[in-house]
RNA sequence: GCCGACAUAGCUUAGUUGGUGGAGCGGUGGACUGUUAAUCCACAGGUCGCAGGUUCGAGUCCUGCUGUCGGCGCCA
């Protein structure tokens, strides 16, 4: 390897007496004439290096000693432990800057700029993502990213499920055609995909347990804090599946990943200023469960004007989030507020069988999902009840036509979920290059 | 689509009833042998978002535009 020193194993102890070669970035500079303190980072941490004009030479000093913040370098020495900040320093014997940041364009993320933005948020900072990234906050974002990116996989490949590909570009929507973006598709239109679900349901014949983790592009343009025009979509589908099954995988693989991110990413959750008892309640709780009918009742007692049939939008979730420390499901929605994949209750058609799985906090729904609409005669009263043309949904009647089965999944905001879990202010925090409705840069 | 804010140096910002725009950080030069956002001295850096208007005089008041941010609807 061409990097064989890592500053974590510094940072642990690996290395103390030893001498070794550091390659990283500068984080932070002070100093004076005689002595320059250097603080170093790589993907894995921070470390002080102490650089002394007797121990390397003039020259040496006078090049490690005006590298700017960011320029890359590359140092020898000595690991020694110590009582100051980070416990252990370098005392450099000798090296060399690899790529020399221009003073007359310094590093332009700044203390001052970050200071005010304590969620990185700022018009400037979004402006400038690309040299964002490898600040602090970021940096732990992106690393607790990973582990809750790695837990769904564990989750699904643990219990026997597929990983299936659907295509990302697509003829038909799957929620309300407004919201899809249009795409030229040699001189035809075609769209980026909302959703894996039905291209799933077309495998689940042949593999009964499938899952993904893929981009899904919505053209809302929704301006909060929980919504990204392209976002990363968990979903999974299982044949011989009812509601109830598919609840019992949705709220397993939520509780798997804030048991993962304890197990696997403390330090992130904890330096994202993650109370770790609070995490470990999402782990090791019960989720509860209401209906439709009881949720429009809590609101009413509430004084929420609300009339049955309407569907929850986001203020009267937070009202009846706000009576839950942990995620909880409401099933049972009203047949006419869902779209016509979901299965209507056989013992009260009014209803259909499907769950919303609300994160607590305020981070909003995290999971839907429910029955699919299974057989060919249900399919066509439910299509042709919304008043959708049948000739764009033939494959998806199809999969009915040939041996339909019960069936179900659900669909899992992965970057919400990371926003939940990390207690992030805004949805964009979690996501390297976010995309809203008025940004697509860098 | 709707509602509400904001726009001053590279960044963060102060700017009083309208009277020649200041500071901190960052940068440059200098001092300093153990600093922790090091400290101290000096210097450079501004079309006050754009276009009109009111006024003897506009960063400040008015109108329009542009951009950005926050929220709602919709959803994961």
């Amino acid at each position: 390897m061409s990097k064989q020193h890592w500053i974590g194993d510094v940072r642990a102890g690996s290395h103390d007496g030893a001498e070794v070669e550091l390659k990283g970035w500068v984080h932070r500079t002070r100093g004076s004439n005689k002595i320059w303190f250097m603080v170093l980072r790589d993907s894995t941490g921070l470390v002080q290096c102490v650089i002394k004009r007797d121990g390397v030479g003039d020259d040496t000093f006078e090049e490690l000693s005006t590298t700017l913040i960011e320029s890359s370098v590359i140092v020898r020495g000595v690991v020694e432990s110590t009582d100051r900040e980070h416990g252990h320093e370098v005392q450099v014997s000798s090296g060399e800057v690899v790529g020399r940041v221009n003073p007359e364009r310094p590093f332009p993320i700044t203390e001052s700029a970050m200071a005010e933005a304590d969620g990185g948020e700022t018009e400037f900072l979004l402006d400038n993502r690309h040299l964002y990234l490898r600040t602090g906050r970021m940096t732990t974002m992106l690393k607790l990213r990973s582990t809750l990116f790695g837990a769904i996989h564990s989750y699904f490949r643990d219990r026997d499920f597929i990983e299936y590909h659907a295509p990302n570009f697509v003829a038909g929507a799957v929620e309300g055609g407004s919201t899809l973006f249009e795409v030229p598709y040699f001189g035809r239109k075609a769209y980026l995909t909302q959703s894996w679900q039905l291209y799933a349901e077309a495998a689940a014949p042949a593999l009964e347990r499938l899952y993904t983790i893929a981009p899904s592009f919505r053209a809302e343009k929704s301006r909060t804090r929980r919504h990204l025009t392209e976002y990363w979509h968990a979903e999974m589908e299982v044949a011989w599946a009812s509601n109830a099954d598919i609840m019992e995988y949705g709220e397993g693989v939520v509780r798997h990943i804030a048991k993962t991110l304890l197990d696997e990413s403390s330090d992130e959750l904890s330096e994202l200023g993650r109370d770790l008892e609070l995490i470990a309640s999402y782990a090791d709780s019960a989720y509860p469960r209401i209906r439709y009918d009881e949720a429009i009742e809590t609101l009413q007692s509430k004084g929420v004007a609300v009339e049955w049939g309407q569907d929850l939008d986001y203020s009267k979730e937070k009202v009846l989030t706000a009576d839950f420390d942990v995620p909880h499901f409401i099933t049972h929605y009203p047949r006419i507020a869902k779209p016509f994949y979901h299965r209507p209750d056989p013992d009260e058609p009014k209803y259909v069988l499907c769950h919303d799985l609300l994160a607590p906090e305020g981070y909003g729904e995290i999971v839907g999902g429910g029955e699919r609409t299974w057989s060919e005669k249900e399919i066509l009263e439910r299509i042709d009840e919304e008043g959708t043309p049948r000739e764009p949904y033939e494959f998806y009647i199809d999969i009915r036509r040939y041996g339909g089965v019960p069936h179900g999944g659900f669909g899992l905001g992965v970057d919400r979920v990371c926003a939940w879990l990390s207690g992030a202010d805004h949805i964009r925090e979690v996501i390297p290059f976010p995309r809203d409705s008025r940004r697509v840069t860098p």
